[in-house]
DNA sequence: ATGCATGAGTA
DNA sequence: ACTCATGCATA
């Protein structure tokens, strides 16, 4: 799917103060405005939105609840419970603020998942899946399989934030706006990107690794401030619905591991043998059809509503406040992928 | 494959 | 309090 792109989009570079990686944040923001369509009733809400922006969109939100069938009941969707048991799995690499050294990141892995891949995989992985190769301890916990919340090691975000491209790259590239036209962007070509994406997956599957291998095998290469990932965000890169920064970041990485399975496959091939051969779950909230309708109603007048309209749309939808909060925040993150996506 | 959530870095 | 990159849990 996806295949189909036109042009180069990123050519809205306002002015990138030159800091470390400021790219989405006043791009993607341009794109958002003056991507955003028309909320639909867009004529005089803006001015007086308090109450009656928020009836209205109700109201809005009611006739479609209304055609489906009043569904009377909402499933207390929120109940969350946290462990606070923290733990620490897959270094998070912070290189930004306290540098840990890669080397913490990489020194012990291993994960509980292993999907069935075939053949190659066994010796395949070895090589590229972490805990085997890193000196077999067996301890466990792959960057995030452990169960612990979440240790977020973000070492890709903030490898991009220090330096856009790993290497090569100018400190600043900016300067201008709208061009790209060969300035200094390595290369944020879309098409190249969805090309390599659609190439990654097909030889991902032609290793026989699965997405979460691939995660969790990256930790394995040791690039510096690279530690594993989720099969979520192996499969969001496969199905381009990363943000184009993240896309961007992400690629070197995934070609790198990408080249290393292959070589480490090659190397196997050569003996014919080898081929035949606690806690507390965090829970997630879901919000009823009936009141999600009614968050894309709010969302399509309002998409940034103020603490205090979060709160009055909670209490309406009886809905915990973080709850619409942090919806309205992914929806904005969805909106603005779409927006690019459909730009290019 | 995706919805809801967390957290670091910012503004 | 938001944006972004990510992840766990789940459909």
């Amino acid at each position: 799917m996806m295949s189909m792109n036109s042009k180069q989009p990123f050519s809205m570079h306002p002015i990138l103060h030159e800091p470390k990686y400021t790219p989405l944040h006043s791009s993607s923001e341009a794109i958002r405005r003056a991507c955003l369509p028309t909320p639909s009733l867009q004529g005089n809400i803006f001015a007086g939105f308090d109450e009656t922006l928020l009836q209205r969109a109700e109201a809005l939100a009611a006739v479609d609840i209304v055609t489906q069938k009043g569904h009377p009941f909402k499933p207390d969707a929120t109940y969350h419970t946290m462990t606070t048991m923290t733990s620490m799995a897959c270094t998070p690499t912070s290189s930004s603020a306290h540098l840990h050294h890669p080397s913490v990141l990489t020194s012990h892995h291993h994960h509980p998942h292993h999907q069935p891949a075939q053949g190659l995989e066994g010796d395949l992985l070895d090589h590229l899946t972490p805990g085997i190769s890193l000196g077999g301890m067996p301890g466990s916990d792959v960057c995030s399989t452990a169960s612990h919340p979440h240790s977020h090691m973000s070492a890709i975000n903030h490898m991009q934030h220090h330096h856009p491209q790993s290497m090569n790259m100018h400190p600043h590239s900016l300067g201008s706006h709208t061009s790209l036209g060969g300035a200094g962007d390595s290369e944020p070509d879309p098409r190249e990107l969805e090309s390599f994406a659609e190439r990654f997956k097909q030889r991902r599957i032609k290793l026989g690794v699965t997405q979460a291998d691939v995660g969790a095998a990256l930790a394995n290469l040791k690039i510096p401030g690279v530690g594993c990932l989720s099969q979520s965000t192996i499969c969001r890169f496969e199905s381009l619905t990363l943000s184009h920064n993240n896309m961007v970041a992400l690629k070197p990485i995934l070609e790198a591991w990408l080249e290393e399975a292959e070589r480490a496959q090659r190397e196997k091939m050569t003996k014919p043998e080898i081929f035949n051969g606690g806690d507390k779950k965090r829970k997630r909230t879901s919000i009823a059809a009936p009141e999600k309708r009614s968050l894309e109603a709010y969302f399509a007048v309002q998409p940034r509503p103020s603490s205090e309209k979060i709160a009055a749309i909670a209490e309406k939808l009886d809905l915990k406040k973080n709850v619409v909060r942090v919806w309205f925040c992914n929806q904005r993150q969805k909106q603005k992928r779409m927006k690019f996506s459909a730009a290019h």
